[in-house]
DNA sequence: AATGCCGGGGC
DNA sequence: GCCCCGGCATT
């Protein structure tokens, strides 16, 4: 009976979180965009729309299909498994803002968009195959080479650590926990 | 400071 | 096999 739930203690450090960082006007904005980029609608008479709750249609693939991580995380009973030495350093978690017109929910520090959504249809994360994309193959003729001028550019950098957060690194893919190539947002 | 990842380590 | 961190490159 080793039970590695021990969580109470393992002060993670990760989350050192520097203090202070955030202040000024609440940043959380992504609810009236205004025209930022709408070639279709330049001035459209009703904007209420504007500012509608975002929804996904359809769970992403492996990452909220655990739950409905809008529950799971204004409840976060407990992350599922493992040891939840989280400081519980969550800063701006689960903030309903009832605005004006409409409300907007943020969750975590960073004003995740959900956008695109990178997943597949596919959701199905027995264990093994839950995270497979084999998006492309343009890798053919490519021997050692290119190596000078060349330095990692890391895409974007995007993954689950910073669209998540660390306060719910149980939500990362398996590679991003064990602070590997991301399997989910792949690159 | 922070993210992202390889290499290395424990079990 | 699963699990994780030290340390590095990069931003
Ligand atoms: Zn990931």
């Amino acid at each position: 009976m080793i039970e590695k739930i021990d969580g109470t203690n393992g002060s993670w450090k990760e989350g050192g979180f520097t203090t202070s960082s955030y202040s000024s006007s609440g940043y959380w904005s992504w609810c009236a965009p205004s025209d930022l980029s709408n070639p279709s609608t330049p001035s459209p008479p009703l904007s209420t729309d504007s500012c509608k709750p975002f929804r996904i249609p359809s769970q992403t693939d492996d990452g909220i299909d655990e739950a409905d991580a809008s529950d799971l995380l204004f409840n976060e009973p407990i992350p599922r498994k493992r040891k939840a030495t989280a400081p519980v350093n969550i800063p701006g978690s689960a903030s309903f803002t009832p605005s004006s017109s409409g409300f907007s929910i943020s969750w975590q520090s960073p004003p995740v968009t959900f956008t695109g959504i990178p997943a597949s249809p596919t959701h199905i994360r027995t264990h093994g195959f839950g995270e497979h994309r084999p998006q492309a193959h343009a890798m053919l003729s490519s021997p050692p080479r290119a190596a000078v001028g060349l330095r990692k550019s890391r895409g974007e950098g995007k993954k689950c650590r910073k669209v998540y957060g660390i306060e719910h690194r149980d939500m990362w893919c398996t590679a991003c926990r064990w602070k590997k190539a991301c399997q989910r947002f792949i690159d």
